[in-house]
DNA sequence: TATTGTTATACTCTATAACTATA
DNA sequence: TATAGTTATAGAGTATAACAATA
């Protein structure tokens, strides 16, 4: 990471990107120096960047992880692509409707079980997410080049260490 | 970091830590690698541990940076300290009226300007935030077990520089 | 005119319970 | 009996518009 962008974000800490003006002579205390503080600060960024970058297309990063997971895992059920992304089962659907009322992907039915729904790109879906992969990996270049891309991927390392150390502990079922 | 964390962090890609039941056998695809996506996902996983840690004083993060941000500037307004979270005015008001009914802190009258309110934590309000403070250390502490102190500094330094990356152009009123 | 606090409203995201059809 | 999909609903969080009091 270089020195400038550091101490660009360090002399932002009073500046923060929400909608509501910026203000100055804000004490942030110990804030800025908290994981739980700078990864919503980040996320909200990013996401917010995610939207501008999207904004004409109507896609979310939900939807944008939905569509990678169905190209990778073609015939997945709902439930599994649920869990896979940490939505509820019963929250999938209307978005899952929203797809597919936009041809993007479809409810197959060749199924063993037919209590579940085997899910497809349609052409147009596969078309679609090529876009969206291109103005993804934009984001993510956005991004290498403020930290450089080997703290980048440091990054990306670190957060999912984070998320396995604050995992909640299973039930553990005797 | 410690290569245990990477490597447990990197075999728990397709078991989220969602409430739905984590599946085997799904293909994350490029997801895993992408900042966008772990950075949610540590959220997701972070707040979740915050709110296993606090919920029997029924505190939300966003509460937390609340109190912080009072205590460390006594008599702020409200819309200084919206802004400086990131929170419209219009929703920080109904946020103030919780953490005021609890006699956490008050609204004082004494101002300049008759239109602000100034805010401050009572004496309920500093004793309730130095157990918060102490518990939001302990979340700190299990994520510097996980990856060490060092990287999770370095940790704080690479979110602060990737929200400015993020952080939306400025008008640039002419 | 502009700002502060406020109300109202709407939209998204999330969480839970319960139903149906299948297994 | 258990599971997959679905519906309904409730709770947060977030966004905008408009208003009264004050500057």
């Amino acid at each position: 990471m270089s020195e400038r962008a550091l101490s660009a974000a360090r002399d932002a800490r009073a500046a923060p990107s929400g909608e509501p003006a910026p203000r100055q002579g804000v004490d942030l205390g110990p804030l800025p120096d908290l994981v739980g503080y700078t990864l919503r600060r980040a996320q909200i960024a990013f996401f917010r960047s995610f939207a501008r970058g999207f904004a004409d297309l109507d896609i979310r990063p939900t939807q944008l992880g939905m569509l990678t997971l169905v190209e990778a895992n073609p015939g997945i059920k709902q439930s599994d692509l649920a869990a896979a992304l940490g939505i509820q089962r019963a929250n999938i659907v209307p978005l899952i409707d929203g797809l597919a009322a936009r041809g993007l992907l479809v409810r197959a039915k060749a199924s063993a079980d037919r209590r579940s729904h085997a899910l497809r790109l349609t052409p147009a879906g596969r078309t679609l997410l090529a876009e969206l992969k291109r103005r993804e990996a934009a984001l993510e270049g956005r991004v290498a080049a403020a930290i450089g891309n080997a703290d980048r991927r440091r990054l990306v390392k670190l957060l999912a260490a984070v998320e396995e150390a604050c995992r909640e502990p299973e039930p553990d079922p005797d």
